[in-house]
DNA sequence: CACTTTTCCCAAAACGTTTTGGAAAAAGGA
DNA sequence: TCCTTTTTCCAAAACGTTTTGGGAAAAGTG
């Protein structure tokens, strides 16, 4: 047994360490300077090519990779980006989610950055979570989701001028980055093809008030109401709630029929599809057959059930990949205003689009 | 302006990196070397009570917080621990992985520790990604989750002597540490509940073989059958998919009714539920009054449903605060043989539990 | 008072990289 | 040949901590 100058031992069976290699003992087995070693496998040009070469083929026959700690403590950078999410809000019934975080983890991984995240199980934790990541220099910057109208984090981040992109949209008058779904688009999409087949009462059951996405839908929908010459009818219109999606949107479905004229078709966010069914199985109307329904967002009870549902499937796998390339650009420097895209969102007619019985 | 000694910028105006200060900056505003700032933060009780306190006023009114990457280096540890899923296995239709990820979570942040995720598309990006976090240096110890019966992901770690803890067990004859739901007692409770209230027909529609989760499970829906007396009836048993649980559950759901003598309780995951439903209704039979039903995991669709879905539930949230504690333990040099739990599983008898009719 | 012990502090080294600022050797130009 | 330019390499510094190994002053002891 031996002791390497570094103190790194390179024995046998003296646990994981002693597996791996560093800058300095790589450089000593090729008679190099260590600085040279590091340029050569950075490919500056000032390493000739026959060093480089014989540097790489050594480092990979010795598995070398540089401690990505070292690199960071010496780059002042962390390579390392940060996202919370939170329980409460049912983010996680939602396949879209995983969709995105896919996305999202699969290029951040191309670029040999690592991917932190954090569970609060409150708005308050929420912003804990992410003081943590940003004040305690753990990120070099965050991706944010499930954004509020007005969302204290991105007032938190533009202050300080941190770099960030939202999966989304806020009320912020200040130039911020984003990456969001047309939702306005969509639900005028959904909301003109069932006026098309003569669906004249539409109903909308939208997202919980105080987040943003909801706000496009409902533009969306009472655009798409207006292109069709419908008239826009308040009754028509209700919200449930992320903590309880099943239970509210149940309530409020049986809630819309009380009505004396009821819808034909009824608009949402595919995430309250088992209150509808619950709550027109109970008025024994039949989905698809009495009354219409679209849903946002693929998810698999859409395609499993009989009959199958009509969705408005964004992709989100693709938006998180943009989400990663713009925060990378951002961090890099780049005026976070450029980066502001609106992916459009596309329509899959399955069998409860049909026209009014 | 001016520049600090370090080379940090400290005047106005100058961008996020300004706002920080480091650990000699502090020092030289108490007139104190790094050595000793660097101590009383650590109580060490090498200084006196008096500067302790001086330095740690002057530390928290300055906002003054330990660049970590710079302690990671020193320290020679990553403060971090690494987590890999795969979105094929629908982890996240389940809450009982949202609940479990939150228990990590929690955990890891209070000991000061960070998460980071790997989201992997199939088994060999499982295990690449998971290598990259272990080879890369990138980690102190890995958490596992989804375990197969012969999982090369084990083998690889042990193999190298790395940290890890598996939430579920595996079949391995070297000691690992672990923290698994005790799904057998949990399907013998369930079995012979449904027993005693009557049932000589119980099926059993068991997760993907090849998991390992879905053994304990026959194991304890076959002691079950035999703790009250009832034959086992390879007929009655039937294995959905992970990346398919609807579909797959639905088809073997009408198998299983094929039977010349059908079924009158089935146990299962509630993942399969909606296959399950779907296949009842199709049946022209009422779940919960036909067909008893008890699934294993409370996920939302079993309280919202009409009727009810009695459920068996693990305390995924309590499990991943263990799992994370045990894997601190274990990144100490403590014997991974030590940590092996396995957790009760209660029952949660609602609506679709009643005697047969 | 002289000696030992305890208390309190600090300079220097170390962690493993990358970057800076040359310097020696080789090549090119007159 | 002598001077300039290009090529190729490297020593030293830097990133911001924690740890090591004292050392000076204060307090205790006889």
């Amino acid at each position: 047994m031996f002791l390497e100058q570094s103190g790194n031992r390179i024995g046998f069976g003296e646990g994981f360490k002693s597996m791996t290699i560093n800058l300095k003992q790589l450089s000593k087995l090729l008679k190099l300077s260590p600085t040279t070693v590091s340029r050569a496998l950075a490919d500056y040009p000032d390493v000739s090519a026959k060093t480089r070469a014989r540097v790489k083929q050594m480092a990979i026959q010795q598995g070398y990779q540089p401690n990505p700690v070292a690199r960071r403590l010496q780059k002042g950078k962390t390579e390392t980006i940060g996202i919370v999410i939170t329980p409460e809000q049912n983010y996680f019934s939602d396949t879209f989610f995983i969709d995105l975080l896919s996305g999202i983890s699969n290029q951040i991984t191309r670029a040999g950055y690592e991917l932190i995240l954090g569970v609060a199980s409150d708005e308050e934790h929420e912003m804990q979570s992410m003081r943590r990541m940003v004040e305690g220099k753990r990120v070099d910057g965050m991706i944010l989701t499930l954004i509020r109208e007005q969302d204290p984090r991105v007032g938190y981040l533009l202050d300080r001028d941190f770099p960030f992109v939202l999966y989304g949209r806020t009320r912020e008058t200040r130039p911020y980055a984003f990456v969001d779904m047309d939702g306005k688009q969509a639900f005028e999409k959904a909301c003109t093809y069932l006026a098309g087949l003569g669906h004249r009462r539409i109903a909308l059951l939208n997202g919980e008030p105080g987040f943003m996405f909801p706000v496009g839908c409902r533009e969306g929908y009472e655009s798409g109401l207006f292109l069709s010459g419908l008239k826009l009818d308040p009754d028509l219109i209700r919200e449930w709630k992320h903590k309880d999606p099943s239970q509210s949107s149940y309530r409020w479905t049986l809630e819309l029929f009380k009505n004396d004229n009821p819808p034909t078709a009824i608009l949402f966010q595919t995430e309250a599809v088992n209150g509808i069914f619950k709550g027109l199985d109970e008025l024994n109307l039949q989905p698809g057959k009495d009354v219409a329904l679209i849903g946002y967002d693929d998810l698999e009870i859409a395609r499993i059930h009989r009959p199958s549902l009509s969705v408005l499937r964004p992709q989100a796998r693709e938006a998180g990949q943009r989400v990663v390339n713009i925060l990378l650009e951002v961090i890099k420097g780049e005026d976070p205003g450029k980066f502001q895209e609106i992916h459009q969102v596309e329509m899959v007619i399955r069998e409860t689009s049909l026209p009014p019985s």
